[in-house]
DNA sequence: AAGTTATGCAACCGCTCGAGA
DNA sequence: GTCTCGAGCGGTTGCATAACT
């Protein structure tokens, strides 16, 4: 509480063409990174994490608007079905979709055709999303071989940016679990829409640990 | 045509995690 | 080992506008 700058005033609301287009601008000239520095250096009024977002969720290249096609949507039910509200990890199988888009998209089609279909998402519970936040994942893993939440070219950028601290290990750790994912999601295990299939954290994420597990041992400790 | 309600989406907020000092 | 800060994530809010009365 000391540090009690005199802040700048940040702008908040909707993002104007002009902003945009300074912002886009001052990262592809500079690069991603440093959201918090970037509202001065580019003299955008607005915080850090907006101009993250608008970024991210717009401005990026190979970005895809419009509406989601029927194999997204399938993805998309499939996906939530295996991982909850994970909206970042379910945006990465869909290329040019971002998590915001995923998520509003269930949100607004998806989850109102659901038996249940309330307008919040909650099929897991907010206090299982919160405590359970995946990070392997997610997951509270010890360092290294370890999946990095996010997109897959939230994954190479990291990398990276990182000084390809561990690209080879995650890209691999990354490969092998997408191709389990796609073995999980394509198999009969998983039942269709409307089946009752109740997901829940746990299981899986007993399976999927190990499964990381094992695939950091069966690499011979090179990843 | 005007007012009201419902819907969709963009953006913000609060939290957690990891890295570095 | 602890603290601080930046980044990222999911939940939620609020605005714009479409649909309805």
């Amino acid at each position: 509480m000391e540090r009690k700058e005199a802040k700048p005033k940040v702008r908040k609301g909707l993002w104007k063409p002009d902003e945009d287009l300074v912002l886009k601008t001052y990262v592809e000239t500079h690069g991603e990174g440093n959201w918090s520095t970037v509202s001065k250096k580019s003299g955008l009024m607005r915080g850090g994490k907006s101009c993250r977002l608008r970024w991210k969720n717009y401005l990026r290249p190979n970005i895809k608007r419009g509406g989601m096609s029927q194999e997204e949507e399938d993805m998309i039910i499939r996906m939530h079905k295996l991982l909850g509200n994970r909206w970042s990890l379910i945006a990465g199988r869909l290329p040019g979709r971002t998590d915001n888009e995923v998520k509003n998209y269930w949100n607004t089609h998806l989850n109102k055709r659901l038996p249940s279909g309330k307008r919040m998402s909650t099929d897991s519970t907010p206090d299982q999303n919160k405590s359970k936040r995946l990070r392997v994942l997610g997951g509270s893993q010890p360092a290294g071989n370890t999946i990095p939440a996010g997109s897959t070219e939230e994954l190479e950028g990291k990398s990276q940016e990182k000084g390809e601290r561990s690209a080879v290990s995650d890209v691999r750790t990354q490969q092998a679990a997408q191709s389990m994912m796609n073995y999980y999601i394509e198999s009969p295990m998983v039942p269709d829409n409307n089946a009752t299939f109740v997901f829940d954290d746990e299981p899986f994420l007993a399976y999927w640990d190990s499964f990381v597990l094992f695939e950091s041992i069966g690499c011979g400790g090179d990843c």
